[in-house]
RNA sequence: GUGGCUGUAGCUCAAUUGGUUAGAGCUCUAGUUUGUGGAACUAGCGGUUGCCGGUUCAAGUCCGGUCAGUCACCCCA
């Protein structure tokens, strides 16, 4: 009989623990800014109801939202970002929330799309919202965020594209193209991509007159950030953010229909990703869910998509493969009581610490600290126990010390 | 959701126009070395060629489906 080999879903990943050493010292920063800027931590659950979760994305989004009927036959959801989420849980606790309401999720989220390059089926958002504040400050602290944790991973190179609903929406009117806006904006957004006259040929091929066309360019190319939008550029410098990092960009558009006002969408200008982070004002929102009429803005990063760029840039920091710090060797059964006792008496220290559970040569037990990178290997047998001290060998120059309990610890931390 | 390309050992790849028992390097395991690892040498493990079906005397090779990966579009993080 032959064993089925199981496979992994399209678009789902396991992940192994050298690649979660990196995730986990990623997503650690992430937590760091997030608290430095003052945002609280917030979970909310993986499924919701559908009906949550549908119509407030746009038609296409929809589409991408996983659902199905649970045991006892609700219609339920798995997330697709955070922000509905936020915005529900707004609805259903806002006496329990002093405004203006800063929190932050780190969780999965799920969209039923077609993999490629950077684009998953199950990945990790990192979110940020202000719920309560109307000021361009709150909107100008999120480009100060970005900023500060793009620059703690280690990005040198990268843009906050920074635009806004309201001035794209006078352009489109300006321009007689009210009605046809949601399908000029789409096209427009992909000015970047496949230029002026991509983009004037996909509107010719919409029926947009040629005349109005060369208007709306006309219009795009002279746009300028209207007052709300200057006030928020205004507290950048403040911020500490410097000018190479961000810029006015009146052809950034944003997908998702519930945006009300200033936009950002971030690229890392190395290598060819697509925008790592995106978010905006979205003041409608929470009363569309039902919710009190709060006004609200925030920003999501696509933690994958970061991982992808740092390997693909190969910024990758120094970490080691592991976090275990050193093995304490073992030597077989007359041993075993004093090799637990230092292990842990090591892991009292809070010094990581795994104890080789197998009596075996001194050589493997070597060789399997250096392919893990153990650091550190603990030998403890007969000549050290006599002396009641402890050898250590550092894996990685190869040099051995024999040390007292006390001298260890303090060689290790 | 639409279309293209790909799928042979843990990894990187071989295998004449379909033709014996599908090979190699690296990795891995064991030994040389039962208190000293990354080198060297020796030996070994490892595959119903992603899966299912079809054509054929004969399929890793051709055809269909399916699963997975990848790229473009769509859309987005």
């Amino acid at each position: 009989m032959s064993k089925q080999i199981p496979q992994t879903l399209k678009g789902f990943r396991d992940f192994l623990p050298p690649e979660m050493v990196l995730r986990n010292y990623i997503k650690n920063i992430f937590v760091e800014v997030f608290e430095q800027f003052g945002y609280q931590p917030l979970e909310t659950p993986t499924l919701e109801y559908a009906s949550t979760l549908l119509g407030k994305y746009g038609e296409d989004a929809d589409r991408l939202v996983y659902t199905f009927n649970d045991r006892g036959d609700r219609k339920v959801g798995l997330r697709y970002d955070l922000t509905v989420p936020v915005s529900k849980v707004l609805s259903i606790y806002q006496n329990d929330i002093q405004l203006p309401f800063k929190q932050y999720q780190i969780q999965l989220v799920w969209r039923a799309d077609k993999p490629q390059k950077g684009r998953y089926r199950e990945f990790i958002q990192c979110e940020a919202d202000t719920f309560g504040s109307s000021s361009p400050t709150s909107d100008a602290e999120y480009v100060a965020l970005i900023y500060q944790i793009l620059k703690k991973i280690g990005f040198s190179k990268f843009i906050v594209k920074i635009n806004s609903r309201q001035v794209l929406f006078e352009l489109i009117s300006k321009s007689g193209l009210e009605k046809d806006k949601f399908t000029v904006l789409q096209s427009v957004d992909k000015l970047d991509k496949i230029g002026w006259d991509g983009v004037k040929n996909e509107l010719v091929f919409k029926s947009i007159p040629n005349s109005k066309i060369d208007q709306l360019f006309e219009y795009i190319k002279q746009a300028q950030p209207d007052s709300y939008l200057q006030q928020l550029l205004d507290c950048l410098p403040s911020l500490g953010v410097p000018k190479d990092y961000y810029q006015f960009d009146s052809s950034m558009v944003r997908g998702l229909d519930y945006y009300t006002g200033p936009i950002f969408e971030v690229y890392i200008t190395q290598g060819n990703m697509g925008a790592v982070c995106g978010g905006g004002r979205f003041d409608k929102l929470i009363s569309q869910l039902g919710g009190p009429d709060i006004p609200a803005t925030g920003i999501a990063f696509g933690f994958d998509r970061l991982i992808d760029v740092i390997k693909q840039l190969n910024l990758l920091p120094q970490l080691p493969s592991t976090t275990t710090k050193i093995l304490v060797a073992n030597f077989g059964q007359e041993y075993l009581s004093e090799s637990l006792k230092l292990t842990s008496s090591l892991r009292q220290q809070n010094i990581n610490t795994t104890f080789y559970p197998d009596p075996d040569k001194l050589g493997k037990q070597f060789k399997y600290a250096s392919s893990m990178g153990i650091p550190y290997v603990a030998i403890l047998g007969d000549e050290e126990i006599k002396q009641n001290k402890i050898t250590i060998k550092n894996m990685d120059t190869r040099d051995q010390q024999l040390l007292s309990f006390e001298e260890l610890v303090k060689s290790l931390s």
